[in-house]
DNA sequence: ACCGGTTCTTAAGATACCTTAAGTTTTTTC
DNA sequence: GAAAAAACTTAAGGTATCTTAAGAACCGGT
């Protein structure tokens, strides 16, 4: 077995999870399969494109975030291994994305383009219902999230963050973390010497 | 026409907003919605139950909101005349909500069971589709509701409610917005009189 | 093995927001 | 329409977080 034969095995397995593909879907599945290796810092999403794929991490780390006002960043998602990494609401909407999508080491993607995953929705309903569950677990997460932003001591949320990205939390510099609990790196620097 | 065809009539004028639905379509809607009066203050869903149901609000003002640790009240979502309120998490994922969703004024809803709509999709593709779109929107209101909350300018978070809840700001109690906002109440009372 | 860039830490002073408490206004109830 | 309850305001003192600035530690490339 070849090394992109693995790494389709990767994302049947990962799907096989949530539903049961037969032969005939997987090679529906397989055919339109496209891979994608981005180098470190290169995006996979600029503001002002469209999100029209599906994009399974193979190996590697990625994010989400945006620039507000003040140019300042704020990280929403992060992915590694066998997660989805996607701007959901310009990929549903069609809209434009207001996020970059970005690698924050050497990644490699595969990508299910849209319209093909809309037409195989339709002579393959496991995979439809597959989406719909990451589409729904998608929402709980923000959701989630936004109770948790509520909760305002800084480092509850850091302690949150943790146990929701145990894998993750070590890959990726601080400064994100700090983005994306919503606080500056020196505070969250003066946050882990005090607790340590 | 009889009240009861009134209301129904303004859920079918609604749903056609998005979608078109046939006499077939209607007659089948019409034949399982639940009418359900709440009193000021009265609970639709409590912590612990489960939403089995799709809600549209006839006439009145209801909101969803969850307790903290410190048993503080914090509201996720608002809605009146011709919004759908829920706990989509429980719905969706069908399992025990943690949300409180409560009237905030004498309330009429009509109430699609999940059971029987989930039918209705197979015979209606019209009304799945219509739910599809709705879900989707509810997928970006929370997702803008995190990058908002992100904005970390009280002032500048509340000046975003007043555009997304125009007509609700009105009739909510203020320390309800305060809790929307992630403020104290008595901030909020600051922060107006600072700004007017 | 070094150099240049990136990331992390420390600390001082500033600001946004909270807590408490009390008084005022508005709404609800009988 | 009076009494009770709920909601809103004001203000003082406290705390969490930010800003700025500088130095330290950790890379990644040649």
């Amino acid at each position: 077995m070849d090394n992109t034969q693995q790494h389709i095995q990767l994302l049947i397995n990962h799907i096989n999870q949530d539903v049961s593909l037969d032969e005939y879907a997987i090679n529906k599945l397989s055919s339109f399969l496209v891979f994608n290796e981005l180098n470190k810092k290169e995006f996979l999403i600029k503001p002002g494109e469209t999100a029209n794929s599906m994009n399974f991490i193979v190996q590697g780390c990625m994010r989400s975030y945006y620039l507000d006002e003040n140019a300042q960043e704020h990280t929403l998602q992060l992915g590694i291994e066998e997660w989805w990494i996607n701007d959901l609401y310009s990929y549903l909407s069609r809209k434009q994305s207001r996020m970059y999508v970005q690698a924050l080491e050497k990644t490699l993607l595969i990508q299910l383009p849209r319209l093909e995953l809309e037409k195989l929705y339709i002579e393959v309903p496991e995979i439809s219902h597959f989406f719909r569950i990451k589409i729904q677990n998608a929402y709980v997460a923000v959701q989630e999230r936004v109770i948790d932003s509520m909760s305002d001591d800084a480092y509850e949320r850091y302690d949150n963050f943790r146990k929701a990205y145990r894998d993750i939390e070590q890959r990726v510099p601080q400064y994100i973390i700090a983005s994306y609990l919503g606080v500056t790196p020196e505070f969250l620097s003066y946050l882990r010497k005090k607790h340590s």
